[in-house]
DNA sequence: AAAAACGTGTCAATGAATTGACAGGATAAT
DNA sequence: ATTATCCTGTCAATTCATTGACACGTTTTT
């Protein structure tokens, strides 16, 4: 019943497929060849066939795909069709800016909870969500039905925190807190390490200078 | 004089290569085995020993690797050992929790300008920077040696901003819009697509449902 | 001092991802 | 209606990345 397994590399191309074909059917336009996408996207036409055929064929030869079909079915894959629950962990600076980020919603991410430790924060509002102590974090997890939670904590207390989160029934963790977590399997762990990037920006920053000799 | 290119996986491994070597030098070990390594970070002891040596022998047979040592060799490999000024350009809240997080200084990421375009926001002070308005963010970037632009601005102004900071010198664009940036050959950029990073968990919640039956 | 254990650097083997090529069905042109 | 063009799905070839294996220099033990 169930297809093969996808690869993590065709996954990490979906939601740029997404993007890219959202922006076609808000133009109005109705059909798209491979050719085209590549040429628009800088990937090679054989790549997003090959991509899109993991899935079943949604082309049709002499004619390519339909734009408004794709990007609902690429939608559908990517779990935009239904709804998650959606709390963050730690009400510092980025874990405000990403509660005021309004988009997610739009994607099917529910805001519904705030926590922080500082007893001050507490009861202070982002976008309607109320900032609620630590406490009360993992009975608010099990009696709200929360797939996802947002890590915007330091470090020190990330790793105590998700497991935590893992023993109330949290289905996935979207992490901000710079620390590899170790979970159960079956939790779901997407790492964004703003660090990380960072570095990996001076990288090339410096492997261009070399290249060229560039002061 | 310059060593092969070395491969884009490659490089996105030596941040969590720093990462755990920092800490292992806080915890005061001077040395470690790729097989001890391996397993702290759970990866194969190969794979370690391979990156590590496609920019010299840094270990030795017997020995290992010499913890201070490697760790400020794969610092400077990624450039931290250089200082960088840069700028971000939106005064909005992902905007000003970067400029608030202060841990990028300790890599020698030096935060000297922020911009927007809301009149209401100039002047604002963010962590010592004044917030300035995009007029002047051209003669910023010029006069003041910025090598880095962050971009939290929305993606209908990117692309614009974007080439203008190229005219102006910029060496490269970390970039938290949600457009993918056409710049001329030699600028860096390095995309933060927080909404891609959630489509992805989304998609592999709902795999992991999917496979386990689970509701 | 000799023997045993350790552990790198490197080469070869395997595995994964990307690209190229093309048969043949669908559309568009004549 | 026929022919030419378009363009997918797929297989094969190639390129890239990861893993396994081991010769040999170092360290540690006895």
């Amino acid at each position: 019943m169930e297809e093969k397994e996808i690869s993590q590399a065709v996954i990490g191309r979906l939601p740029r497929y997404f993007r890219y074909l959202g922006e076609l059917k808000d133009e109005g336009v109705e059909r798209v060849s491979s050719q085209e996408l590549s040429e628009l996207m800088k990937v090679t036409a054989s790549q997003i066939r090959q991509d899109f055929n993991n899935f079943g064929g949604f082309g049709q030869q002499g004619y390519g795909y339909n734009v408004e079909f794709l990007y609902k079915e690429i939608g559908r894959i990517l779990g935009l069709d239904k709804k998650h629950n959606f709390i963050i962990v730690g009400a510092g600076n980025l874990g405000r800016a990403l509660g005021n980020y309004m988009n997610f919603e739009r994607r099917g991410f529910i805001f519904k909870g705030m926590f922080d430790k500082n007893p001050e924060l507490i009861g202070e509002d982002v976008r309607g969500v109320r900032i609620m102590p630590l406490e009360r974090l993992e009975s608010f997890v099990r009696e709200n039905d929360i797939d996802i939670a947002v890590l915007t904590i330091p470090k020190a207390s990330a790793e105590e925190v998700a497991e935590k989160l893992a023993q109330n029934g949290i289905r996935a963790i979207w992490n901000f807190a710079h620390v590899d977590l170790n979970l159960p399997e079956g939790i779901q762990v997407e790492n964004v390490h703003l660090s990380d990037s960072l570095m990996k920006l001076s990288y090339n920053i410096n492997r261009y200078m070399h290249e060229t000799g560039t002061e």
